[in-house]
DNA sequence: CTCATATGGATAGCAGCACTGTCTGTTATC
DNA sequence: GATAACAGACAGTGCTGCTATCCATATGAG
């Protein structure tokens, strides 16, 4: 039980530098640590954890120090009680961190597009609102592939979304499969985030052998 | 036929500013216009459309600069004939833009981390090679998620391969449908980057999908 | 008790990225 | 011939994510 080490200590556990943990500090992405007098402080290993939260929503996740910022201040002000009514808006924090499409540009294609989106929703007999943020997104991804010509993504988003539905059963049961309500919050955080990373690299090993079992067992690596 | 615009022209076509354009004349995703003079140079519809590609591939994509340069550059040193070549070295080329993941840390660790991924794709009786850039990019993830205490990611990682293998037939799919050689070219380039954001979409859409039949209808958009 | 070392906090600086603006010397265009 | 647009070179800008420097205090070995 050593109970609080000083910020070298932190730096050399966490593997982050003693500037970079002061800058985490002021934009308080990590809660200051315990004061023993006006200039100094003690950590423990909730800092430790921390940290290397952050950086793994950082380099794993590419998430932005804004985007981790919202995230974890999410997440710290999830109360113990209410689980499910914070988890829901911790779910839309991270959501909104890590869907980072911008501006529509053409107002009208695009609502034709959400309303796309919609139908596909309807589709798959999916029960989320119309309003919710991934609608635009996914709207301004087809009206994207549309301006460069390929309508026929559609038919390709509307059979991902039956992998996705898949996808969404193991998520929610890696958030159920928790613990704590403090264990639930970071499984959303992990899950979301780390998910999203391992999918990607999923999906590439997967074109790959799908590639190979089609064209021959050639290896796609590159030079 | 008017076989030729000037810049500006050009700049209000695509809704990219003229001097991003000559950003991106300089440095070669763009290919340069038709020279008539010293100074004057036309440009045509590749370029209207090149420059959607690049913006679609920033905007929507994510992609930095340098790895749009690369990927484009791939899709234009690709030759008319020997298509499926060109096109591994294509999806490698796009695969290595979009996988952001940077230094594995741990040495030891990471090797073993790279076996598990190893026997994953051992238990789906995947063809792809354990050289292959995602292995490396997957077992970070999972490296990261254990030093977070999220050992049991592992069964969910394991969970989403099965998803991705339907996502995969979608994109060889999608490719195969592509009529000319630059169709099918662009195909794996759209099909890849607008691909993952898309699913990135769907997910958060199937995740409120789920967590709605679940929990009750809450929609678990935010404030 | 002394003094090198570490610390917290504030402020400033820096490197990289993705543009953006300015300038020069043509070249179209009216 | 006046005016506007152009290509190309180069400098400058705003933002992000750290680093570095300072200073006054605090700690801890001798």
């Amino acid at each position: 039980m050593g109970s609080g080490v000083r910020i070298a200590e932190l730096s050399r556990r966490s593997g982050v530098a003693v500037p970079t943990i002061k800058y985490y500090l002021r934009e308080g992405m990590l809660p200051p640590g315990e004061r023993t007098s006006p200039n100094q402080a003690l950590y423990d290993e909730t800092h430790v954890h921390r940290l290397r939260l952050v950086r793994a929503l950082i380099d794993v996740g590419g998430l932005s120090v804004a985007a981790v910022r919202d995230v974890l201040a999410t997440v710290d002000s999830s109360s113990e009680d209410m689980p499910t009514r914070d988890l829901d808006r911790l779910m839309g924090t991270v959501q909104k961190a890590v869907l980072s499409i911008p501006d529509p540009a053409d107002e009208a294609v695009q609502a034709e597009a959400e309303r796309e989106v919609v139908d596909l929703i309807a589709e798959r007999d999916w029960i989320c609102g119309a309003d919710h943020p991934a609608v635009g997104a996914l709207a301004t991804v087809l009206v994207t592939a549309q301006a460069l010509g390929h309508s026929r993504f559609l038919d390709a988003v509307r059979r991902y979304a039956e992998a996705m539905e898949l996808v969404a059963v193991v998520d929610l049961d890696y958030v159920a499969q928790a613990n704590t309500v403090d264990d639930m919050l970071e499984s959303v955080v992990i899950g979301t985030v780390l998910g999203d990373s391992a999918m990607m690299a999923l999906r590439r090993l997967a074109e790959s052998n799908e590639s190979g079992k089609r064209y021959g067992r050639r290896k796609p690596d590159s030079a």
